[in-house]
DNA sequence: TAAAAATACTCCATAGGTATTTTAT
DNA sequence: ATAAAATACCTATGGAGTATTTTTA
């Protein structure tokens, strides 16, 4: 049994006629004569009663094309269907962003998708990196922005910009009076962290660490649950921190701290980039994803979308 | 796009693995590689995306295969309809048969076949002979038995048995002490008759005309609208009527009548057939009526279904 | 290195073509 | 005699096989 010879059988019944039949189907009589006795050789029954004048259905070939009718019908559902998913910026795309990325990228990338491609929801999940790359694996998230290095067999990765980190001091302390600050300055203040788990944190500790054993002093460290909370923190004179370039723009209003840039040339940075499974087949997904992070105005951030992607 | 296909991917889709897949659906591997890609390709969607442990569908990929599920399913309902349909002897046969046969065989033939074929009823038309043929050629009826000649292209004939006919008169009339009559006996008597349309009628007068040349004289008939109707008149001493043998059993048993063969040899009689379209494929279901008849006791007949059928 | 999918190729079953015969009116 | 379906026969597509390569963890 085929499509093909449910289709001829219903051009049959239709036409009651075998050469017309034929011809709606494109197909020499003979062809579907060949293809309408097959297929009642196959089911063991007959489906039509050759008639002088016209080809009838018998009482169970009436029953046999209902059914094919509704075959036919189905499989032409499953083609609009393919047709209808055919664009690789329609479905909804699951990009999963940590928690120190998220809350100052996405409002502008969001909104820059939205425009470029309307059917293409963006399904955001916040997390932390370790928890990204499994879902990434798992195929839970289809895409994530994160920070490298990533090191994980199976993935992409795209570099999307480089982003200097610079410290926000309270407003009211001697060392905001200073147009930049160095690594050693900070050392010897109470340092605001993000809690284990985030590798902003993790990068934080190891520039920290490098100045640590340079002064070989003991630093008292403090832990918050947000880069907001840490920023409020900071206005309280409770210390310093240090937050990444594209957080100005949310926290740099923020009253009673002012944000400094490190001296160069020992800034410390992070690179972003954008990763995805090497078998993920939307890649005009992840172009538009790429693409959209190129237009967006990001202070103290280095674009790097023109570099190619590479395997992580 | 082939209903193979859709089977593949449906196995892919459950097995998460090429390999596995392909040896549920009985092929080799590439050969299920192969059908997938050649799928993707016609459909234009990648409905399966290859990760390294194992093979997911794709979001629109999931929704085909949603619809393949329901093909596959259509098409397999579509099987178990034509298994269902594939006995001859089962699903309505609809017979028609003529106003003078069927009080007197149907009762025992829907008995008969009801207990051979119990998957077959039996959907009965009483009508002339001339409607059933024309019921026969468009199909409204699959088979018809009724009293010969009958002359119709594309139809096949088998005879079913020879019928006399008998006379009924009234019991106290004199013409009921013989032990037979001769059509000379009741030429003279007031001839009861079916209405025209009857060919039961066209084959008494046809036979009582020759009579009536031979006597050359005037005779008066009436006409009733039933058999059972004009058996009644005879018994209310209205005239004598001509009766097939198969109806004794039925209206032997009336009060106030007597019922007489004819004097050999010349017996009218009627030649009793099945008759269908050339084309109509149950030969099982016409056989199996046949075997019906040739098993039923009638008084007066001579089965014959024993000859071949034959062109009408 | 091992495992899995993709590719290359070969072969044969069969869908579909043309020409012709059979069948029925 | 005509019209229609069935049959015969041929061709070519493509489905499925085996062997091999590529890919990736």
């Amino acid at each position: 049994m085929t499509l093909t010879e449910l289709r001829y059988i219903l051009a049959l019944a239709q036409e009651k006629h075998f050469g017309r039949a034929a011809e709606i189907c494109g197909v020499a009589q003979p062809s579907l004569s060949v293809a309408v006795k097959k297929l009642e050789e196959e089911l063991k029954i007959k489906i039509f009663e050759r008639r002088s004048n016209e080809v009838t259905p018998t009482p169970i070939g009436t029953l046999v094309l209902q059914q094919a009718q509704r075959v036919i019908e189905s499989a032409e559902k499953l083609r609009e269907c393919a047709e209808q998913g055919r664009d690789p910026l329609s479905g909804p795309l699951r990009l999963g962003v940590i928690y120190t990325i998220a809350p100052f990228l996405l409002p502008q990338l969001v909104t820059r998708i939205h425009a470029k491609a309307p059917t293409m929801p963006l399904v955001i999940s916040e997390n932390y990196t370790a928890d990204l790359l499994e879902a990434l694996k798992t195929g839970q998230i289809d895409c994530a922005i994160l920070s490298l290095p990533v090191q994980q067999a199976g993935l992409m990765m795209q570099p999307l910009y480089d982003e200097d980190f610079v410290v926000a001091v309270p407003a009211d302390h001697p060392i905001a009076d200073n147009s930049d600050i160095t690594r050693e300055q900070i050392a010897s203040e109470p340092m605001l962290l993000l809690g284990s788990g985030h590798c902003f944190r993790d990068q934080i500790l190891n520039f920290c660490t490098d100045a640590m054993r340079t002064d070989a002093n003991g630093k008292r460290t403090l832990e918050g649950t947000s880069l907001q909370t840490i920023v409020y923190m900071v206005a309280q004179g409770l210390g310093v921190t240090i937050i990444p370039s594209s957080a100005q723009p949310v926290y740099g209003g923020t009253p009673g701290i002012k944000i400094l840039p490190f001296r160069a040339p020992s800034i410390p940075r992070r690179r972003v980039a954008l990763v995805w499974r090497k078998s993920f087949p939307r890649t005009a997904a992840v172009q538009a994803l790429r693409d959209a992070v190129s237009h967006i105005s990001l202070p103290g951030c280095r674009l790097l979308t023109s570099l190619p992607p590479i395997a992580a």
